[in-house]
RNA sequence: AGCGGGGUAGAGCAGCCUGGAGUGCUCGUCGGGCUCAUAACCCGAAGGUCGGAGGUUCAAAUCCUCUCCCCGCUACCA
């Protein structure tokens, strides 16, 4: 039966060839902002999906490498640096910290991480930038922008503030009036102010670079229409939309101090819009952290999965394509695009101004588990059409799901093979993965396909399937009077929970750790792996029960919570 | 305004692309079972004219047209 199991899986492997055409996997996260604490939506999003996607990976035995890292650079950092009276370099340097404890408290098994303000972001930058300059992809324009005397600095719409031409409140920002919410250009303002010094900015000629999208677009076509197929519907649906209406020339030069330097003479005083380095970033950081970083990049064995919201979609199925296609150098594009939809908090949108919702460091100080916090964002990921989170979905789908099902399957089983037979694992005929063995195919073709929340459906559905053969099996009863039959049905529990430790560490990584301590596991998740958990368990291992493995969310806990967030 | 996503049992969803008996999941409600386990687990029942109206078809939740509601986004906040 095993060598049966053995030969399924192969067949399995050849057919999924479809999603899957290199040996090597490479995985990026979008790169958060540095300058906001991220909020759960942002989180589950990007961060968190690359990684429940990165450790599948992990245990079906691909060589995987995940980029994360954060956004730098940009007006945001620069204008935000002056309200707290820091450069530049010391908010973001304070900021990446912030980020950085939050990803490692959702444990986040990331590769590299780095930044898009690192001297080999710059350099990549620069690099690919020179490129597209000598292929002909750049043009240059002249456009009239505000601009301050005292300060001899033109001045991008954030930095500009006046009467809105609309409404007539004051304060409304260059980009947008916060008071009626119109769309603004600067230049509309009445009676504008520099934020910057507080001088009245005049109309000035200058001159900025652009990408020339729509020389790419043929071969961006090209590429997309192969690769589509492949990405999920709200990222084709997206890119569908621009390449219809027909790209424009986009400008990728901005006036600030801030950001990565333009290599041209005459070009000192301006840099690169933030979009430009940070999709870049993906591979800066990637240097930043490895001297192989071509065997990733430049290497057709590599296969690459980029998660994101979906409003980060447009930039990377059309600009970053874009700007590595236009080099002529060969760098891997993306093979599939797997965006979600938002995660609202109770029916409202996530927003830092407003202080709606939860944000990163505030799950840590709930008290409540990290493992706990990543089954219900992964239980309730925007996959298809926007979800919310819930006080009291999160408490029922803990306590009934995770705590009842999964971790309650695994105490049950741990806690009779204590007590009937004095923690040592009896033999198996391995009867339930067996029977399991076709919900885990489905469960992996569902992780390659990167649909993460029905793959944890899948999980949960095989647990479910070890209480139900508890219950059919009555080992408690059977004890009395036919110790053999229970104790088969114990092993075979067992081997269950071996193969749920595998098949959860995506999204649960720390119990499923504790669960192989349990189990006497020699070797790690990712070395035993899927495959591996098929062999089960051996005859006279020793268990050793260490308590349960999640705590259940009480009522009071939830109203608390309630009342602290709003 | 334009574009996008939704409207499926009391609640939240999946199913729609590739039509085939309203099929399924989680919670809630009602009834039963079990007692190994974190009052957990297992079984069963009630409950829906699939937003509305037309059309295509032997057959529509699914495809097409129109219509009524909800929600997001609109590209120098990245």
């Amino acid at each position: 039966m095993l060598l049966f199991l053995i030969l399924f899986y192969c067949i399995f492997i050849i057919n999924r060839g479809f999603f899957v055409v290199g040996k090597k996997v490479l995985v990026t996260s979008a790169l958060p902002y540095v300058n906001n604490v991220p909020h759960l939506g942002n989180l589950i999003g990007s961060v968190l999906s690359a990684d429940a996607f990165a450790r599948f990976m992990r245990v079906d035995g691909r060589e995987v490498l995940f980029v994360l890292g954060t956004d730098e650079h940009g007006t945001t950092a620069e204008f935000k640096a002056m309200e707290e009276k820091l450069t530049p370099r010391e908010l973001v340097d304070k900021y990446f910290l912030i980020h950085k404890n939050i990803y490692d408290w959702f444990q986040t098994s990331y590769d590299c991480l780095g930044r898009t303000s690192s001297k080999e972001n710059a350099q990549i930058t620069q690099h690919i930038f020179k490129k597209l300059y000598d292929n002909g992809y750049i043009t240059e324009h002249s456009i009239t922008q505000l601009y301050s005397e005292p300060s001899k600095k033109f001045l991008s719409d954030r930095f500009v503030e006046g009467e809105c031409p609309y409404c007539h409140a004051s304060g409304a920002r260059g980009d947008q009036c916060d008071a009626c919410g119109k769309l603004l250009d600067p230049s509309e303002l009445i009676k504008p102010i520099s934020k910057l010094d507080g001088s009245t900015p005049v109309l000035k000629e200058t001159k900025h670079l652009y990408i020339d999208l729509p020389k790419i677009q043929p071969d961006l076509v090209e590429w997309f229409s192969e690769s589509k197929s492949k990405w999920s519907n709200i990222a084709v649906s997206v890119t569908e939309q621009w390449l219809k209406q027909g790209l424009k020339e986009r400008c990728i030069t901005r006036d600030l101090e801030w950001g990565v330097k333009i290599p041209l003479e005459g070009w000192e005083n301006k840099v690169f819009y933030s979009w430009f380095d940070a999709p870049i970033g993906y591979i800066g950081i990637t240097i930043e952290n490895r001297s192989d970083w071509k065997d990733w990049w430049m290497s057709e064995d590599v296969s690459l999965y980029q998660f994101m919201g979906k409003d980060n979609v447009p930039f990377h199925s059309i600009m970053f394509p874009a700007f590595l296609i236009g080099t002529k150098e060969g760098y891997k594009l993306v093979d599939y695009l797997a965006s979600t939809d938002y995660l609202n908090y109770e029916d409202k949108k996530f927003s830092k101004s407003k202080n709606i919702g939860v944000f990163g460091d505030d799950a840590k100080d709930t008290g409540i588990a990290s493992d706990v916090w990543r089954y219900y964002l992964f239980r309730v990921r925007p996959e298809s059409g926007d979800t919310q989170f819930e006080w009291n979905d999160f408490q029922s789908k803990v306590n009934n799901e995770l705590v009842g099902n999964f971790g309650n399957f695994v105490n049950r089983v741990v806690a009779q093979n204590e007590k009937f037979f004095s923690s040592v694992a009896p033999k198996s005929n391995h009867e339930l993965l067996e029977k399991a063995g076709p919900l885990v195919e489905e469960y992996k073709s569902l992780f390659y396909s990167a649909r993460i929340r029905d793959a944890l459906s899948k999980a949960n559905e095989i647990s479910s399937l070890g209480n139900k053969y508890l219950q059919e099996k009555q080992p408690w009863i059977e004890v009395k009077t036919n110790p053999s039959g229970a104790a088969l049905t114990i092993a075979n529990c067992l081997e269950l929970a071996k193969l749920l430790a595998v098949i959860y560490y995506p999204f649960t990584p720390t119990a499923c750790e504790k669960i192989f301590g349990i189990l006497g596991e020699k070797e790690s998740i990712i070395k035993v792996g899927v495959s591996g958990a098929f062999e089960g368990i051996e005859e006279g291992r020793v268990i050793t029960p260490k308590g349960i493995l999640f705590e259940k969310i009480e009522d009071k806990r939830i109203v608390e919570l309630k009342q602290k967030f709003g």
